[in-house]
DNA sequence: GTCTATATCGCGATAGAC
DNA sequence: GTCTATCGCGATATAGAC
């Protein structure tokens, strides 16, 4: 359940300089907008070594989405458990998320993995589970322990906790956001901090039991 | 400020023809996996006939986006201000959204605007101010004008509201995490309307006013 | 206005020298 | 293993008949 079935790479320095070359290209043109003879100017190899390496475009780019996926998994979640006062803590978990999500080239990955999710489902799965997955289940996890924050849907609230914060980056900074309705990401974390927080303050029965009449 | 500076479109019969087709091909294609055969094909006319009506593919493709994205601006949002029960009102929001927003071309046209964000920005922009801004306003005010909820930030919380909805609907429908991590869309809804109904219930004199420390 | 036919170019993939 | 040269195909866009 929580091991992957997927085995852990062991890349060549040379199939690394062609994967940093598609990497470039992949990114920021797109499966169909991407040229071979692009990928292979841009890593500084001829077409043929390419094709040598991996067996065509296609198994090209699942080399690439898997390996920077696995690899970015592993540089994010890399800490295990997590542990700390729930204010101080899920403002850390915010900040570092903010920080490596931010990055262009992640950016980027995400874009990607949307754009290509109905031509390469695998990958999409593949992204879901490592990453989306992973981090709700680890901030579920944290939410179980503390019963003291007195949170009734531990799974539920931490999707909204990480979607509220995938949706900003997603609005903001992939979708121009921060042209058109700009906002700051303290301010977010903030309001979203004091929303989880403010259940461990309140009467509990009051009305926030509340049940849908469909 | 309310107004857009987008004219309001008046479209031959012939031409919505054309972009009927070329909404099937580009929402399963993308930009450049699209040819201009194939919309000819999937449209009923030849492909001179779209040459005739825009200028070329890129034109084509703008020319869908902005008629899809303000007529699907206009279906969701007829209904003006936001009224009702706080209770209510937001699980009504949530459905709306949900019906709407889950419908498969409606999912396609948000993962098209997304993978092509950095080849057409202002596309992007134009989804940005007309769906999301707007939402994020109209539920913004309506926070304003019931101060008993005791939202301290009304714009950042819409934001987290719209957010929670629109990661759920990529992770779930469009990344396909329904196969890995399902999870109902009620249970979600739930769980937000509690977190933003419970600010009301709590003593304003604890730590709801958390400050960052950055 | 709309269609058929065509020009021109860049694509993925391969063959063969070294 | 890596390079240069090339094949065959499908792409955007246009020309000219009706």
């Amino acid at each position: 359940m929580t091991s992957l079935d997927v085995v852990p790479f062991s890349i060549t320095p040379k199939q690394e300089q062609i994967l940093q070359g598609a990497m470039r290209v992949f990114l920021s043109c797109g499966y169909a907008g991407t040229s071979m003879d692009r990928v292979a100017t841009e890593a500084g190899v001829s077409k043929q070594t390419i094709y040598s390496h991996f067996t065509n475009k296609e198994g090209l780019f699942k080399a690439l989405l898997e390996w920077m996926t696995l690899s970015r998994f592993q540089e994010v979640y890399d800490g295990g458990q997590l542990r700390g006062e729930p204010a101080i803590l899920l403002r850390q978990v915010a900040k570092i998320y903010g920080s490596k999500v931010a990055d262009q080239n992640y950016l980027c990955l995400i874009r990607l993995v949307i754009a290509e999710s109905d031509r390469f489902p695998e990958l999409a799965k593949l992204f879901t589970t490592t990453v989306i997955k992973q981090g709700r289940h680890l901030l579920s996890q944290y939410f179980e322990t503390h019963p003291e924050l007195g949170i009734a849907d531990p799974e539920a609230i931490a999707q909204i906790f990480f979607g509220s914060l995938v949706s900003y980056m997603l609005v903001q900074h992939i979708l121009h956001g921060k042209d058109v309705m700009p906002m700051d990401y303290d301010r977010l974390v903030t309001s979203l901090i004091n929303l989880i927080l403010a259940q461990s303050n309140q009467d509990h029965k009051s009305g926030s039991n509340y049940q849908a009449d469909s």
